[in-house]
DNA sequence: GCCAACGTTGGC
DNA sequence: GCCAACGTTGGC
């Protein structure tokens, strides 16, 4: 099964706010990255495990998981909407250039994987887009092999 | 707040 | 189609 790490700012949409939404769920919007939405649009499906990863903030790093449980993609709703930050008027109605998908809080993580940590681990995750200079890409593939190091390195003891 | 990296825009 | 300018992301 396909897994994720998805990107958000703590401060405006955190791993705790979105299990405090109803049914723990909650659309995944404003994703304005085309290889970002590609992978959305094309690849994401329901079931899919996420890595919910804060950036931005003090300590980034994967702090929960999730899962997608929207069957596929859908048309953003904010890209439409002149009040929303989202708001992309160059966006065909009749073909809708963004999408979102629905996450559902899962559970929080043991411990944080922070991203200092997981750049000791580089060799082991070597090809995550994550660890890549200049990454700026919100929503990336995790490959099987490296989801399941994520998830050993969770329960591994914590770097002293 | 700084700045490097990168995606997008738009002139030509 | 090139590429410089610009805006944004995101770590530090």
């Amino acid at each position: 099964m396909a897994a994720w790490l998805m990107k958000s700012e703590p401060d405006v949409f955190s791993i705790d706010d979105l299990k405090a939404r109803p049914r723990k769920t909650d659309m995944w919007d404003g994703v304005r990255n085309y290889q970002a939405r590609n992978w959305m649009r094309d690849t994401m499906a329901r079931g899919n495990l996420v890595f919910f990863y804060h950036s931005n903030c003090a300590e980034p790093g994967i702090y929960g998981l999730a899962t997608i449980s929207s069957r596929r993609a859908y048309p953003d709703p904010t890209q439409f909407d002149p009040a929303s930050h989202y708001y992309d008027p160059t966006s065909p109605p009749d073909d809708p250039r963004w999408v979102v998908v629905d996450v559902t809080y899962s559970r929080h993580l043991r411990r944080p994987l922070t991203l200092a940590e997981l750049r000791e681990h580089a060799a082991a995750l070597d090809g995550l887009a994550l660890l890549r200079t200049g990454n700026r890409l919100s929503v990336m593939p995790v490959s099987d092999e490296h989801a399941a190091y994520l998830l050993d390195l969770e329960a591994a003891a914590p770097p002293s």
